[in-house]
DNA sequence: TTTTTGGGATAAAAAAATCCGATGCGAGTA
DNA sequence: TACTCGCATCGGATTTTTTTATCCCAAAAA
């Protein structure tokens, strides 16, 4: 039987007025209709419904009043569904501005932000990349509501939620000796030329490594460039560490470059999302927040252990 | 938002089989009626429900899963309900509710009521008590689908099929001279203090009885209660007239009471079975019928001739 | 590259479902 | 007897849905 809910719609209105007529007004369709509608109902569920008096409307029969409570019980069902439908396009549809710390950017945010648009079509997201200063200044100030970086510096109005761990890798020339061993120690390190990422909360990061096993690096070069840093080492001039690693050996300007594991359990460093702590987000802003959850949850593109090297050039 | 069952169902079956032109096949409709539904629903509802991929169907987006999954909830509802609605007709399980003069349900329904619960335990029968005037009235209105009555007053749109013939009785305190005799004529009672069971119908009856025969009763008293005009004979206050005859003699107050035959061959009442002439009976319902019709034919419990009194004290 | 192919979108015509106004009809009502 | 109320029915208009044929684009294949 192909209920219609529309017919549906018909019929209960006519028991609820005890009148077809008025049923029609009611609805606003002819009378005609509403006649057209409860017959063939009846016709198609094999019950007579109304019991029709002459010049005085009509009575619900007891099957009939039984089918119309089951009815009401329908209509409400889809009535709800429709609103909850429709509701729905809110919460999916809007525009956010999500920070995002410069070198996590390059790295994550093409897939994620693809994965995001065609799963939320809706929702449409604009990057703002910057350096932690300026992604936490963002988030105090409302400028964006939600952002992607390290677990560096934040202040207490702003609530950090873990997403990932990574830990330290030694980028090596691939010639370089040390280059074709499964893993090294700092202290291998020691006298080799250093290229130390240059910037506010990298700079702590990275000597406090070294730090944490009493060595003192070499420090050949700074730069506040991350794939400067990868240059110098395909050109050979000394070695860099790194937690984030681009998923290719191949630097900007054509050389190579490995990246071998420590040995040492060392200090990871920790990716979180950033919110306001005070302030309920949007639903288009909590729904990306959730996208970006599962993403480095097991199940997501960024599980855990998809995150080391793929290649180490030996 | 005007949901459309049909639409559902083709969005549904496209999540289902991720791909329009399956889906098309799988529902015997061509795929573009597929992709106008679907585009027309996502519309309505504001929200994108599926990916399209060039070339390797189609995904559901977040939002679209969540109302797939609605939507899968309100088409088994709807599915159900025109199950239940369908079954309704052709179904000997069921809830009936039979109207039924007020005298005759105490006398005929307890076994009738019991048998048939006994033979049709699918079937569950609410007896709605009352007077000729509320019994048609459920009747024609519908809250009931058949009544167990008398043949009066029936209007056209009711059909009264007969189950039994009940003729008078004189019933009469025991030691009356004349409830020793083995029957009576109404002219011997010319005299006596008549006690009339003044209800609208059986008010006309009675008095038409004793018109029938040129006989003026002495009416001594009137009662709207069927029992007090039992229990003023049992105190000797009178005789008066009955058809429907308990298979006791004693009344509720503890007295006795004799019934004797009536020489004159008079008109008796007739028992009936109502329902309503421009309704097509549910099939529990007209099981019912023919357990009543059954029940007063020859081989049933109430056989014409179990009718007459059991005893007469003599 | 170029070609093929799979699968959704679109357009126009056809079919079906609905709708409406007019009208019929039966039973109450004046 | 005439009139009204209210459901049923009919023919034609209108709107929805379906279909057929075709287009179009990206992925796969050559």
């Amino acid at each position: 039987m192909n209920v219609s809910l529309r017919a549906l719609r018909y019929v209960v209105a006519t028991a609820d007025f005890g009148n077809l007529t008025e049923a029609a007004k009611f609805l606003n369709v002819s009378q005609p209709s509403i006649s057209a509608a409860v017959a063939q109902f009846e016709a198609e569920c094999g019950v007579q419904i109304f019991v029709r008096h002459h010049a005085k409307g009509v009575t619900t029969t007891i099957a009939g009043t039984r089918i119309i409570n089951e009815a009401r019980l329908l209509l409400n069902h889809a009535r709800d569904f429709g609103q909850n439908a429709r509701a729905m396009a809110d919460e999916v549809r809007g525009e956010i501005t999500v920070g995002c710390f410069w070198t996590l950017a390059t790295h994550f945010m093409p897939s994620l932000l693809s994965d995001f648009a065609e799963s939320h079509p809706g929702i449409s997201v604009s990057l703002d990349e910057g350096d932690q200063a300026q992604i936490l200044d963002a988030i105090i100030s409302g400028r964006t509501e939600l952002a992607f970086s390290y677990e560096f510096a934040v202040p207490e109005e702003v609530v950090a939620e873990p997403l990932a761990e990574l830990p330290p890798y030694v980028v090596l020339h691939p010639d370089h000796p040390l280059a074709q061993r499964d893993n090294v120690r700092l202290a291998d390190l020691k006298d080799e030329p250093f290229i130390l990422l240059d910037l506010p909360h990298s700079r702590d990061y990275f000597l406090g490594l070294f730090r944490s096993v009493g060595i003192e690096p070499k420090i050949a070069f700074r730069s506040k460039a991350y794939e400067l840093t990868r240059g110098l080492v395909g050109h050979g001039r000394g070695y860099t560490i790194q937690n984030v690693m681009p998923r290719t050996q191949t630097t900007h300007d054509g050389c190579r470059v490995a990246a071998v594991p420590l040995v040492e359990r060392l200090e990871p460093v920790h990716l979180v999302s950033l919110r306001l702590r005070r302030q309920a987000p949007r639903p288009a802003v909590e729904v990306f927040a959730r996208h970006l959850k599962e993403s480095f949850s097991a199940s997501g593109v960024f599980a855990p252990g998809t995150l080391s090297p793929r290649v180490t050039i030996r």
